[in-house]
DNA sequence: TACTCTAGAGAACGGCCGTTCTCTACGGAA
DNA sequence: TTCCGTAGAGAACGGCCGTTCTCTAGAGTA
C-alpha cells in the first residue's frame, strides 16, 4: 500500500465517520483504526487532525457538487426543468441511509468561527452553490436570475436542514413545489416588465 | 445568592457560550468563571453537563417562540402581514452582534444522534415553529395552510442558515419576497379552486 | 549471512475535561 | 466563646485526545 491509496483510505475513514458523528466527537484513532493506516502513515499523509478535516470538506465539495450537476444535466431537458431537478437530486440524497444533513452545515455549526478554516470552508461551498443556482435561474428567467437564485438557495438549505432534523418524508417535495411557485412567480414579474416597456 | 440565582447566572454564561462556540468546545470551567458560581453550586443547581445543554436548549426553544409569536402579533394586522413580519423579525435577529444561526440547527449538526437528548430537543423546537406557521398559514389561506407551512418553514429555515454562514446581508430580504410570492400562489390556487367547484 | 532502511504497533507525553473530594473560612446558634 | 453546618476555592482523579517517540520485525541489498 503506497501513500496514496493511504491517503484515499484515510479520507474515507474521515468522511464517513465526521458526517456521521461530528468533527469533534472523532477522534484520530477511531479514523486509523477503520482506515487500517498506521498512525505514522497517517501523520505523514495528512500533518494535523485540522488538515484532515480540510481535505474532508474540500473532497465533499468537489464530489457533492459535481453529482448534483451530472444529475440535473442528464435528467432535465429545459431550464425549468432544470431547477426542478435540483429538488429531485435532493430527493434521492435524502434517502440515502446514513444522510445527516449538509456537511458544512453542520461543520459551521458546530465550531462557526471558532476555525476559521471550517468557515471559510461553508462559505466557499455556498457561494458555489449559489453561483450555480443562479446559472440555472439566468437561463429559466434571463434578467432575473439573481434574486430568483437567492431564493432558490433558501429553499435548498431549508430543505437540508429540515430533511436532516425531521428525516426525509416530504422535504424534498416541498422544496420541489415552492422551486415551481417562486419560478413561475419570476416568470410572470419577467412577462409583466416586457409588457411594460 | 441563592440557587435560584445561581442557576440564572450559569444558565445565562452556558447559553453566551454554547451559542457562540459550540457545545463541546465550552467547558465547564468556563461556564463557572463567567457566571462566577463555584463549581460546587453549579452542580447542585446543574447534576451535569448534558443536564445544562438541555436546560440551554430548552429555555432557548421558549424564548425564541415568545420573541417571534410577541413580534408578530404585535407587527402585524392580517394574516398575510403575520407571515411577511416572520420575515421583519428575522431581519432584527440576523442584525444583532453575535448571531450566529439556530441554536439548534448548531446543536444537532454538531452531535446529531450522538445526543439523542439533543436531536430530541432539535425536533421539538421545529414542530413547533412549524404548527406556528401552520397556524399563521391557516388563517392567511384557509384550508391551505399546512402546505403553505411547510414550504414557508424551509424557506425560513434556509434564511436563518445563509444568514449564519454568509452574514445577514440579504437572506432575511430574499426570505421575505420568497413567503411573499409564496403566498400569492397558495392564494391564486385557492381562489381557482373556489372557483371551480 | 550481515547490514540497513522502513513500516507498523502501540507506548508515552502533555494537556484538557467532567466530576468529585478536600481543606479552609466564616456565619449563626447555644 | 465554642460548635456546627455550609460555601467556596481549587486540587485531585480518571479518562480521553492529538501528536510524537520507541521498539521490533521484516524486506531489500551486497
Amino acid at each position: 500500500m503506497d501513500d496514496e491509496e493511504a491517503s484515499q483510505r484515510v479520507l474515507d475513514a474521515a468522511e464517513a465517520l465526521f458526517y456521521e458523528r461530528g468533527l469533534q466527537s472523532v477522534g484520530i484513532d477511531d479514523i486509523r483504526s477503520t482506515s487500517g493506516v498506521s498512525l505514522k502513515r497517517l501523520y505523514r499523509c495528512f500533518h494535523s487532525k485540522q488538515e484532515l478535516v480540510t481535505a474532508y470538506l474540500d473532497r465533499t465539495d468537489r464530489r457533492w457538487r459535481a453529482a448534483l450537476a451530472n444529475y440535473v444535466r442528464s435528467a432535465a431537458e429545459d431550464p425549468r426543468d432544470a431547477i426542478l431537478a435540483v429538488f429531485d437530486w435532493l430527493g434521492l440524497w435524502f434517502a440515502e441511509p446514513g444522510f445527516r444533513g449538509c456537511a458544512f452545515i453542520n461543520a459551521h455549526g458546530e465550531l462557526g468561527e471558532v476555525s476559521p478554516a471550517v468557515a471559510a470552508a461553508t462559505r466557499r461551498h455556498k457561494e458555489a452553490l449559489l453561483a450555480y443556482l443562479t446559472q440555472l435561474a439566468e437561463q429559466a428567467v434571463p434578467g432575473a436570475g439573481r434574486a430568483l437564485a437567492n431564493q432558490l438557495l433558501l429553499v435548498v438549505e431549508g430543505s437540508i436542514v429540515t430533511a436532516a432534523v425531521h428525516g426525509a418524508s416530504g422535504a424534498a417535495s416541498a422544496g420541489r413545489a415552492a422551486a415551481a411557485a417562486l419560478l413561475d412567480a419570476a416568470e410572470l414579474s419577467r412577462t409583466a416588465r416586457l409588457h411594460r416597456d
